[in-house]
DNA sequence: TTGTATGCGTTATCAT
DNA sequence: ATGATAACGCATACAA
C-alpha cells in the first residue's frame, strides 16, 4: 500500500452521521450495516466508509449499549507465567467475541485502586483477576455491584466467586515423597510469601510429607523467598549455611529458583552431586539446563482455557448462577535435579 | 474489609446525576470535584460518591472530551522481550498521566488490523508499535489521519515516522570480529525471517565481519530460523550436518537461541568445547547456563524510555514537527560459550 | 465557585 | 429494511 500523504495534525474521525450522508441512507442503517445486519445498499455504504476513512466510535457505541464486550485482566506484571496465561485467555476471549483489556499493578494497594479503577472506568463487562491474594478496597467495592469476576490462583479470602485454581498441596507431599524415597532426609524449602494461599499450601504440602514419614521439621530449613529472584537468592544461601546442611531444596515458585540457582553456581554446588532440586513452575530454562530441572508444572493452557470459560458462562448467564470453583491438578516432571544424597562422610 | 453482600446481578452504576442529587449539588459541580478543581462542599460528594459507589464513566467522557489519555501499544506477543518494554512503557506512560491499552496480533494481516481497529475504535491518543515491519492496510489508514505514532525496533518502509531502533549491524560485526580474532573461520548464523529490518541488519553485519576478514561466506553457513523456537532448533540442524561444520554459531534472536541450545544438547554438542555460541537478546537463561552464553543485549530499559519519551513529545507538540530517529546501542556481553575452536585432526 | 444547557457519536425504539 | 428521534453519561461553555 502507498502511503503518500498524512494529516499534519490528529483529524477528528468521521462520524456515522457523515458516512450516512456520503451513502445517501440513515445513520440507523449505516449502524446495522456496520453490526453485520442485512441492509439494501450495502456496497454505498461500505465505499462511503472506505472514502471517509471512517472508524467506528466503541466508546460511543458503548455509552448506550451498556455493554463493551470487553473482558478486564489484572495481573501484577508480564512474567513467563502470565504472560502464557494472558496469551491463551485473550486467544479465547476473542473467539467468543470479547477484547481483553490487559492492566498490570504494582505491589501498593493504591496502584492496585487505580488499575481497578480504570478497567470498571472503561465499564468491562467482566474482570478476570490473577494472583490476587490480599484484599482491597476498591475491588471489593466493584465486587459488591455484582461485576462479574474470575480468580486464578488465589483470591480473597471469604469471597464467594468464581475461580480458578491448582492443587498446590498434594502435588507438594508427592513431590517431597520422591525426594524421601530416593533417601533425603534433609530438605530445604525456599517458601514464597506466607499468606499467600498457594504459598500457604505449598508449605502444607512439604511439611505433611514428612509427617507422613516420620521425619522432623526443622525450621532452619525453612526460608522465607518471597516469591522473589533475590530474596529466592539469599533464602538459599541461609539454607546452605544450616548445619547439617539440606542434601535437596525445593522452591515454591520459578523466580525464587532462578535466585536459586544463581547462589548454587556462585558457591560452586553442583547439581544434582551436592544437592538435589525440585522447583514449582516450568519455565523453558529448568528443561535446558545441565542437568534439566525437575518440577512441578502448573498447567497453563488449562488454567487459561477455564478462567475463560468460567467468565463467559457467568456473562452468558441469565440468571444468578452459584460461584463455580474449578481445581487443576499439577504434574511432576521428573528431570536430572534429582538423585540420591551423597553418603554422609 | 468485610465483604458481606453481593448484587445478585451486574447493577448500573450510579451517574454523575445521581451523585449530584445526594450531594445536592449541580453536576458541574461533581465533574469538577471528580477532576481536581476545587469546590465548596467536597465532602459531600466524596460522601455521596462512596455512599452510591459511584465509577466514573470513562467512555462518556472522552466522547465528548476527544481525549482518552490512553495510548494503544501494539505487540506481536508478551514474550520476554516485549514483556520488558511494556512494563517500562506503561509505567513512563502513568507518570505522565496516561494509561497503556496493550494489544497483541497474530500473524495475519487480518488479525492486525482487527487490533489496530480496536485501538483506533477506543480512541487512543497514540499508537506505540512494536516489531512491526510488514505493511498493513488498517494501520496505514491510521497513520494518514495523523495519529501520533511511534515504532521500536522496525517500522514500515518509507513511513516518514517517530521510531526507536537499535544499531544491529555493527554490533553484530564485532560480534562476530570477536570469534574471528579467537581463531574461528567457519562461523554459521541462524538468522531471523528476511525482510524483517532488523534481522537483514544482523545478517549484514555477520557478512561484514566476513569481507572484512578477508573470509568466505558460505550460503550453508546461513540458516533461516524465522525467528522461532521451532525453526531455531531445525536451523542449527542443518548447521551441524554442513561440512564442513561450523566451529561457532550466531543465533539472531533469543528464541531461535533456545531451539538452538536444545539441538546441541539432543546431540551431544558441548559448548564451548564443541562449539562457540553467541545470541541476539540477553535473557535470565543465558546468564545462568552452565557456561553462560555470550550475548548481544539489547537495552530494553531505553528502548522502552524513549519510545514512551518520543511519544509523549508528539502528544504534547503543539504543532507540526519532524519525525524523530533514535538509535541506541547494543552492548556485547562476553560470557562463557566462547572460546576458539579445537585444532583441526 | 455554581448551575444550566448543549454537544459528543453511537445504539435502541418505533412507526413506517 | 428504513428513517427519525430519544437516550446514554459526561465535559464544557456560558451566564449567574
Amino acid at each position: 500500500m502507498e502511503v503518500t500523504s498524512r494529516a499534519k495534525k490528529p483529524s477528528r474521525s468521521a462520524t456515522i452521521v457523515e458516512v450516512a450522508t456520503a451513502a445517501n441512507v440513515s445513520i440507523g442503517t449505516v449502524s446495522r450495516y456496520i453490526n453485520g445486519l442485512s441492509v439494501r445498499k450495502p456496497e454505498q455504504i461500505r465505499a462511503a466508509i472506505e472514502e471517509l476513512g471512517y472508524f467506528r466510535n466503541a466508546l460511543a457505541g458503548s455509552i448506550r449499549s451498556r455493554a463493551t464486550k470487553t473482558v478486564g485482566i489484572l495481573v501484577p506484571n508480564f512474567d513467563e507465567f502470565h504472560a502464557r496465561i494472558l496469551a491463551g485467555t485473550a486467544n479465547h476471549l476473542r473467539q467468543a467475541g470479547y477484547s481483553a483489556l490487559t492492566v498490570t499493578y504494582a505491589d501498593t494497594a493504591n496502584s492496585l485502586s487505580e488499575a481497578v479503577d480504570f478497567l470498571v472506568g472503561h465499564r468491562v463487562d467482566g474482570l478476570i483477576v490473577g494472583n490476587l491474594s490480599a484484599e482491597n478496597k476498591s475491588l471489593a467495592k466493584v465486587f459488591q455491584t455484582g461485576m462479574p469476576m474470575a480468580f486464578y490462583n488465589t483470591h480473597p479470602d471469604g469471597w464467594s466467586v468464581d475461580r480458578v485454581e491448582v492443587e498446590n498441596c498434594d502435588v507438594t507431599t508427592r513431590a517431597m515423597e520422591h525426594l524421601i524415597d530416593i533417601g533425603h532426609t534433609h530438605i530445604g524449602i525456599v517458601t514464597g510469601t506466607i499468606g499467600q494461599r498457594p504459598h500457604d499450601e505449598r508449605l502444607r504440602g512439604y511439611r505433611n510429607a514428612h509427617i507422613n514419614a516420620g521425619l522432623p521439621i526443622d525450621p532452619a530449613l525453612q526460608q522465607p523467598g518471597n516469591g522473589t529472584r533475590r530474596e529466592g537468592y539469599e533464602a538459599a544461601n541461609r539454607l546452605m549455611s544450616a548445619s547439617p546442611q539440606p542434601t535437596a531444596i525445593f522452591s515454591s515458585n520459578y523466580q525464587m529458583t532462578i535466585g536459586v540457582l544463581q547462589l548454587l553456581r556462585e558457591r560452586n554446588i553442583r547439581i544434582p552431586d551436592d544437592i538435589s532440586l525440585i522447583s514449582f513452575d516450568d519455565v523453558d530454562l529448568f528443561a535446558l539446563l545441565d542437568p534439566g530441572i525437575t518440577v512441578i508444572a502448573q498447567p497453563l493452557a488449562d488454567i487459561a482455557k477455564e478462567v475463560t470459560r468460567v467468565m463467559l458462562e457467568r456473562l452468558s448467564a441469565q440468571q444468578m448462577v452459584p460461584p463455580v470453583s474449578v481445581r487443576l491438578d499439577c504434574n511432576i516432571v521428573l528431570r536430572g535435579s534429582t538423585r540420591p544424597p551423597k553418603k554422609a562422610d
